[in-house]
DNA sequence: CCACTTCTTTACCGATCGGTTGGATTTTAG
DNA sequence: CTAAAATCCAACCGATCGGTAAAGAAGTGG
């Protein structure tokens, strides 16, 4: 946000005049106003305005308006998406159900952010123009949904989970309770209810 | 869709040259034009050009484009909506939330659309100009999530739930799971699977 | 110091945005 | 038949869209 922070000195420094804003910074705060506006929703000036930096200065660090959006989706997935891998990470199944549900609701009605998901409201719809970044998106989705059915599915041959277990199913339905959370969670939805409804939605899991 | 269809002959009559387009046709394709490209995505141009009118006429029978949208979304409420109101009308709680979720797989998988919900994706985030149809999107889900609870509590009154039953989870546990397969449709996912995930969902139905 | 490289700034590009104007056209009312 | 009313069409409006050109500013390497 602030433009006298000053720049870290590159890993390789190059000749000529080093750029005044902290690339990683500047990204942040693109990534806040893509996850609040959407895709084609954030205009130019909306985003150069957030980042403290111009035009030029943008295309020159990110390429195009694609490219910022994409390097935002990447960044969303190392910080408030950051919960996805740590439950994949967990020992047992049960233990990676409810972190990916819990992490859902803390991520999507964290005060501090847009609210909602970045990777579902980013690009859900787009006109012709954006229709390569919406297709991205929905690819996006579907790899994570393909991680965690390979990871419950891992569970059932470890034993973690009954080996009759429909691990396709299983996933998909928690990956639709965590984009109908991040729904609600952008409709207004309070942490505390949304966090009910997560308990709900592990109520039947398999024994 | 086809101009050649003869105008409607309208109740009071009045002076002055006829329309020459079917106004609920046209207003079909506007509908189909903002479910697959959301309000702000949906540009005049493409607008006009599915409804088959030119930007004047499309003024002048529904407002704005503002104007247009909110009359597109009610028609989406009797059209592929429908199946809420009449979910609502089931005599048993179960009943109610199975067709719940039958019916918003049913109708974001149709094929003969363009696939998710228009009330989920039609202006789930927006630039600022669009804040405006962004904030009473918000409010018609929260106000079908309401209707929902409300059935569910007389069901738990009638004695059809546990009288200890958490009605306000349960609704929002609902909405929260047809919002998600509305996602996940938008992302390619077919009727049988989201089936299979409206079964489980149902799994954990209170006796 | 100088030559060179890179970033920043301002101002601008054509295209498209939502919306409107004015006149030709087609109807009804009298 | 004429006057009034409403629609249709082409062309246009200022504003904004994503993206860029050109020149000044600020660094590095010699």
């Amino acid at each position: 946000m602030s433009l006298s922070t000053p720049t870290k000195a590159p890993a390789t420094p190059r000749a000529g005049r080093p750029r005044s804003f902290d690339r990683e910074e500047a990204l942040d705060a693109a990534m806040h106003v893509f996850w609040r506006q959407g895709y084609e929703g954030a205009s130019l000036t909306a985003l150069t305005e957030a980042m403290g930096i111009n035009r030029p200065s943008l295309y020159a660090a990110f390429g195009d308006k694609a490219g910022l959006f994409r390097e935002a989706v990447a960044r969303y997935g190392t910080g408030p998406g950051r919960y996805i891998r740590r439950a994949l990470g967990q020992p047992r199944a049960r233990q990676v159900a409810e972190m990916l549900l819990r992490g859902a609701v803390a991520s999507a009605t964290d005060l501090a952010s847009p609210g909602g998901c970045l990777w579902v409201q980013g690009a859900l719809v787009t006109s012709t123009e954006g229709e390569m970044i919406r297709t991205e998106m929905m690819a996006l989705r579907n790899a994570g949904t393909t991680q965690i059915q390979d990871r419950l599915d891992r569970a059932r041959r470890e034993g973690d989970l009954p080996a009759a277990t429909d691990v396709q199913t299983l996933a998909l339905f928690l990956v639709s309770v965590m984009n109908g959370i991040a729904v609600q969670a952008s409709s207004g939805r309070s942490r505390e209810a949304l966090n009910s409804v997560a308990d709900y939605a592990l109520k039947s899991w398999p024994v």
